[in-house]
DNA sequence: CCTAACTACTTGGACATCCAACTATCTGTT
DNA sequence: AACAGATAGTTGGATGTCCAAGTAGTTAGG
């Protein structure tokens, strides 16, 4: 049931009448949430008649661009910004849908490398191709105000220590 | 461990070179993602010594707001973009830790209030003091930026039909 | 009226994420 | 060489979100 009312412009409104400060800030803050909630439905939505979702396909992205098609689980942590725990999650999945496989690191034996299986490579490139097809859930965003975000948040994405 | 580069550009190159297409909205997906991810994990981390999360604090606000101070689930619900089993879920914590009272509806008995106790609203009344005081986790950026964020998201919420 | 369709909320199950704690392995210092 | 401390990954527990299904109550058509 949609509203009749941009709920965020409502909550500036409230937010300026209690004095609570901070109303730009809130606003961004409440916006990129929204907008996080509706791509990750999106996305998923996309993916789900692949079995993956957005979190499974960053890491099979991730090894499909990388040299030998596999990486060691921290790596993959580090790079997609999530805790091990969800690495290890995430990989089991992958894992047990036939699209990854776990090997021992050659010279480091507390390292686990997770390896792209030649179904795993396939399944990535059709997930890639259909979040392209629905412009990853932006299809309504003129590619200007896409680079206004993107810009604009690199400065935040520096300053929690990102790069 | 941050890394010596921006994993979002290194990201648009590779889906460049692979020949995956719609960059830009794939870096804007991500950007937004992660941008989500750091904000979340500020902003509860500034309500977590008051006993609240960003959901917490947006139903508690929501009631501050509200004539009552009461609102039924199904409105909150509405309100949060939330899926009714979520708004079961916060307004049990929040009851449980004395901040809201469910009450019947006196014409509907389908339809449950949840109302703010006394201490409920003194709390999110601490609580937007905290989260204004950290600029909603954005303290870095400039408000012009945040009100570019704000205005490119905004044809993407009303093209989820929020409003 | 009375029944069928709708609405409001809750319960149980699946999944994703985090934290704390644990095992195994490596590294650097003494 | 040996040990203390760091590192890699996993397991168990808590939280939060969604979906499917169930219960209770309301509304509207015949």
């Amino acid at each position: 049931m949609p509203l009749t009312f941009d709920p965020i412009a409502e909550a500036r409104r409230n937010w300026r009448r209690n004095d609570w400060g901070a109303v730009e800030a809130m606003s961004a803050a409440t916006s990129i949430t929204r907008a996080h909630q509706i791509l990750l439905r999106r996305i998923d939505g996309t993916l789900e008649p692949l079995g993956l979702n957005f979190s499974r396909f960053e890491a099979l992205a991730l090894l499909h661009f990388s040299r030998a098609g596999s990486l060691p689980l921290g790596k993959i942590g580090d790079r997609l910004q999530v805790h091990p725990t969800s690495v290890t999650n995430t990989i089991d999945r992958l894992e047990a849908d036939g699209l990854v496989i776990r090997r021992p690191h050659p010279n480091d034996r507390r390292t686990t490398l997770a390896g792209l299986t030649s179904l795993g490579r396939r399944r990535v490139q059709a997930a890639a191709r259909a979040l392209a097809e629905v412009d990853f859930g932006l299809d309504g965003m003129p590619s200007r105000d896409l680079n206004k975000v993107d810009e604009a948040l690199t400065p935040l994405r520096r300053s929690a220590g990102d790069f």
